[in-house]
DNA sequence: TAAAAATACTCCATAGGTATTTTAT
DNA sequence: ATAAAATACCTATGGAGTATTTTTA
């Protein structure tokens, strides 16, 4: 089976129209209409229901989607990584989000020099819960991000476990206590690992900064990992600790397969940097 | 990038010979060496160190083999998927190793008709070692086997944890013990997975049952797992439980992405009839 | 009737085959 | 000297473009 036609299917399904798929794509329609007939023709399977006004997958079409997407990235992130490899300075590509770091992030670059095999260590910023797909598509290396994240595909060992701080207005009322419930805040368990970018989103906000800004005036609440909130001091900004949050969990991820020299020792010196702070590493195990 | 390539790269670098890869391929030589060599200018990267005598992977190369070679199944596993997806009567296709099945499998068939969402199940006896590939290339949506198995892109639930028995010539020293211990057969902890199959091959027999007949002569002796050794009782072969061995692990396994709602009730059948048979699942986590 | 998918045709890029040369042991 | 990889050249399959027709909301 040739990759071209399974890229051209999954581009049809996300897509659910030709027209925009073949603009996508590069091409024409026709050539698209026919590539993808020529596909349910070779597997002998329809996986498109399709009139001019409506395009959907059929039930082995969604089987399609959901198992050749992850395999057409596999192959893009393999020719990646072997590119990567033959590059004069090799070098291990680190996902982070800006701030998403448990606080660590420098200490981790200074240990991995010290570790055998290390290789130099470059950061590479990405986007909320983007990090999976930079490890999926070879984009980069491991990731040093919160917990939960989609594992397909993906190992990690814990890094740290720690409380959520709320971020209160300094007049509110319970500004001064010195632990909050969930319940006071009117906020779910389930709420707490997306509630600050949910808020980013909600008030059209961009940043973090921005947010706490907010918080500031008194407009919101919002909820952080303690580290997090340890980056943003912040006048008119108080912030709480919530004793019965779930906690947010630090991880370094790596894809499968791909513990190379280099990966390993950034992740056996990530989790040297942990433990010396006593941040509570392998309290739990991977996933 | 194309898939076609890659797979002409996996043949060379596997059968270490361009001729050779070829053949396998069902081309040309000459068309074989213009692929790679295209190949290997699209990503600006040598991938074989070649002479007329001697072909051989490249650093880089080695990444591609290790990263394209899973991918590629992949991507065959979700044609195969989908394809059988679209099948009138679809089924779940469970691989088996004959006998190495905990003594479940009647069980189990007849326990997952009555789980909800149940899809017929049908049997794919296979050999040693050989589940993970069936999964991984879509032949097989499941399989039920003994640990250790290479756990890349696969999950799995334990099913049983059973003591190991010592296979022994009637007249053996040890036959009439209650126990034994390792050292007493001069087996390390490390060999007692793969020791029957290894006998086997060391003996030049076939199956469990001639390298049986080769213990009850005294010939050797050999270790199986509990369930095993109920299903074949022997005149002139006494098994004898193996106090100091790491027990057997009896695994459900299924690739990632496909928990289907078939093998989600295969799983939980095979859970339950373990169960029920008080064969101590869940005493261990998956992996 | 309007917008999108499908068909008919044409063209050309590229994969593959044959013949030959180069290279390393 | 020989076996295997590489090069040169030719062929042909099939992927892509243009023009047109069909379908349905």
């Amino acid at each position: 089976m040739e990759s071209r036609p399974l890229r051209y299917f999954v581009a049809v399904a996300e897509e659910h129209s030709f027209t925009r798929a073949a603009g996508r794509l590069g091409i024409v329609g026709p050539a698209l209409s026919r590539a993808i007939r020529n596909l349910e023709a070779e597997l002998g399977v329809r996986l498109f229901e399709r009139s001019t006004r409506v395009v959907e997958l059929t039930g082995p079409g969604e089987v399609l989607l959901a198992q050749a997407r992850p395999a057409l990235d596999a192959l893009d992130a393999a020719v990646r990584r072997a590119v990567r490899a033959s590059a004069p300075h090799r070098s291990v590509l680190l996902a982070v989000k800006a701030d998403a770091d448990g606080g660590l992030l420098e200490d981790i670059l200074t240990a991995v020099a010290a570790e055998p095999d290390a290789e130099p260590v470059a950061v590479r910023l990405c986007g909320w819960r983007e990090h999976t797909r930079l490890l999926r598509t070879g984009e980069a290396d491991a990731a040093l991000m919160f917990r939960p994240y989609d594992p397909d595909g993906i190992d990690a060992g814990v890094v740290a476990v720690e409380p959520r701080m709320a971020a209160l207005p300094a007049d509110h009322a319970l500004a001064g206590a010195s632990r909050v419930r969930l319940a006071d805040l009117g906020i779910g368990p389930e709420e707490v690992d997306e509630r600050a970018e949910h808020d980013i989103g909600e008030h059209g906000v961009h940043d973090l900064a921005q947010l706490l800004a907010l918080v500031g005036l008194g407009a919101t609440t919002t909820v952080l990992p303690r580290s997090v909130a340890a980056r943003y001091p912040r006048q008119g900004v108080a912030y709480v600790r919530i004793e019965d949050c779930p906690p947010a969990t630090l991880v370094i991820a790596w894809p499968e397969r791909s513990r190379s020299r280099g990966v390993a020792a950034l992740v056996r010196a990530t989790t040297a940097v942990a433990e010396s702070r006593g941040m509570g590493a392998a309290i739990r195990t991977p996933r």
